[in-house]
RNA sequence: CGGGGUGUAGCGCAGUCCGGUUAGCGCACCUGCUUUGGGAGCAGGGGGUCCCAGGUUCGAAUCCUGGUACCCCGACCA
């Protein structure tokens, strides 16, 4: 079952809200992640600050406000956010002369507005330029876990809000291949938790010119597919080059004794993920997680009439319960007397928890318990002899195939094209990634995405060159080139 | 900033065109009984400045004027 419904958005909006993830909050464009979305979050930034730190990366923290004048150092940079950016421009209120409220104190104006950070590279890059004297002082390796904000015309609870949380890696390097190594490197580790945690199938690539990040000489992505046949930019690594250690002047002296500027990448992923995770798994009866990430792997649920049964269930539960946690299973015993067990089974599955374990008199009876995979919606009953095990394993599968059920999805919904038409008529009838050659200008990637709404997603790695006409001009084409209508 | 639309109980809505008892329905909530292997049934109950301000009228959720908030479609985007 396939949620591709004509109002995908509506569904994914309702999904969202009724799964308990998160909900519009009462101030314009930002969003409450409520504790169960939240639950999900933190297991993903955990797995990725363990994998950081495995390359060596540290946390660190870097202030939220930023003068306005460092954003206006990189020049591609500033053009790149200033449209979106939230200024504080006082620093006091004072009651209204009704005294009925507050209004702004016309006399606390700021001499310097500050931004609040859309991203950090400019007040980042201003600290290391304190922080950088001599290639011995490199490379500098710093992620912040923090909150940005980019004041955007229309929002999604997950892919757009106006306040999200990410995490933000900033690298200083003393060679350029240093730096591009790094891009490169945490793009990969971006891909790895993508796929092997979250059960997102991405393809890595490079950006166009076009859709690099501001500042970047190089942007590399993590490119997904959503049920409904959108890409969705799931992460994003730059290599930066020069460009802000020369606008921060963040100069130190070689091996050779020579002065040289600091070569810098940042890497990025957001909240957007989870975004990524519900669009890429959830069937019509809401959720699927991943068992890696489900804040819940297990829940059981008992069936009975009496008290006086649910007493002996529990009993039995109990021990179930021990041996499955024995293995690092996350257990949850639902033996709340309010709900049905119809409306437990119903919420469970909304809430994506990957098995759900039903046990009755007639289970006690046969030793027996009714194990039901969210993934498949199949139950089937097994003998408690070796249960923990059985779980074990059975997790293991889910995870598996849920991952390659979205390859098995993805890789159906890329195409290859030569013609304009072929490509228009498989953008609005299939949707999905486009293969098509394009003659590398700006020009013609900008009609395209005028014409069609399509934008380039990335150049994947590892494309071969293939000599052909652009689908658009009949220029000479060297590669073919992703396309895809993305949000 | 352009083009549409909506504000009535915690949520979702009807009622507004054509003014008239005490403003209604579903979900949720509370009480009781019966239920419990796929979102239970019946009975009873609580909850409202009908977005705000002004006007017309014997009488306004309903008509008029002005404000305001939010949503959808475009431009922007991880």
């Amino acid at each position: 079952m396939t949620p591709r419904s004509e109002n995908y958005s509506q569904w994914y909006n309702e999904l969202v809200v009724k799964a308990d993830m998160a909900e519009q909050a009462d101030v314009r464009g930002c969003m409450v992640i409520k504790p169960y979305g939240y639950a999900i979050w933190e297991k993903i930034q955990r797995i990725l600050d363990d994998k950081f730190k495995e390359t060596g990366v540290q946390n660190a923290y870097f202030p939220l406000l930023i003068p306005k004048s460092f954003l206006s150092k990189e020049a591609e940079h500033v053009e790149g956010f200033a449209k979106e950016c939230a200024v504080v421009t006082h620093y006091r209120l004072k009651t209204n002369e009704e005294h009925t409220g507050v209004v702004v104190d016309p006399a606390a104006r700021l001499e310097e507005e500050l931004i609040i950070r859309p991203t950090s590279e400019t007040i980042i890059w201003n600290t290391y330029r304190n922080w950088i004297k001599s290639y011995r002082d490199l490379p500098i390796l710093c992620n912040q876990w923090c909150n940005v904000m980019r004041w955007e015309m229309r929002t999604r609870l997950f892919l757009r809000t106006s306040e999200f949380l990410w995490q933000e890696g900033h690298t200083a390097h003393a060679t350029r291949e240093e730096a591009e190594e790094r891009a490169r490197m945490m793009l990969k580790v971006y891909a790895d938790v993508v796929e092997n945690y979250m059960a997102v199938p991405v393809i890595q690539g490079v950006k166009s010119e076009t859709e690099r990040f501001a500042g970047a000489l190089d942007t590399y992505t993590i490119e997904a597919l959503m049920q409904d046949g959108k890409a969705l930019q799931s992460g994003t690594s730059h290599f930066l080059g020069q460009n802000f250690g020369k606008a921060f002047d963040v100069q130190f002296v070689d091996k050779n004794n020579q002065l040289d500027y600091a070569w810098a990448t940042s890497w990025g992923v957001s909240t957007r993920l989870m975004g990524a995770l519900i669009m890429t798994h959830s069937d019509d009866n809401g959720l699927v997680l991943p068992p890696k990430l489900a804040p819940i792997q297990v829940v059981i649920v008992p069936i009975y009439k009496k008290l006086e049964e649910l007493a002996v269930i529990s009993e039995r539960v109990a021990d179930i319960v021990a041996r499955l946690r024995a293995k690092g299973i996350t257990v949850k015993f639902d033996d709340n007397d309010q709900k049905k067990p119809g409306w437990k089974f119903a919420e469970y599955e909304l809430k994506g928890i990957p098995v759900r374990l039903a046990i009755g008199a007639r289970d006690l009876a046969n030793n027996s318990v009714e194990v039901a995979r969210r993934d498949t919606l199949t139950k089937e009953n097994m003998s408690l002899d070796g249960i923990d095990d059985k779980i074990v394993a059975l997790l293991d599968d889910i995870q598996k195939t849920i991952f390659e059920k979205a390859r098995a999805f993805r890789d159906g919904m890329i195409t290859k094209v030569d013609s304009y038409d072929d490509f228009k008529r498989v953008l609005d009838e299939k949707g999905g990634f486009v293969l098509a050659p394009w003659d590398g200008t700006p020009e013609t990637e900008a009609r395209i995405k005028e014409e069609t709404k399509a934008t380039i997603r990335c150049v994947p790695f590892g494309t071969p060159d293939e000599d052909g006409l652009d689908m658009l001009t009949g220029k000479p084409s060297k590669r073919r080139v992703l396309f895809a209508r993305s949000y």
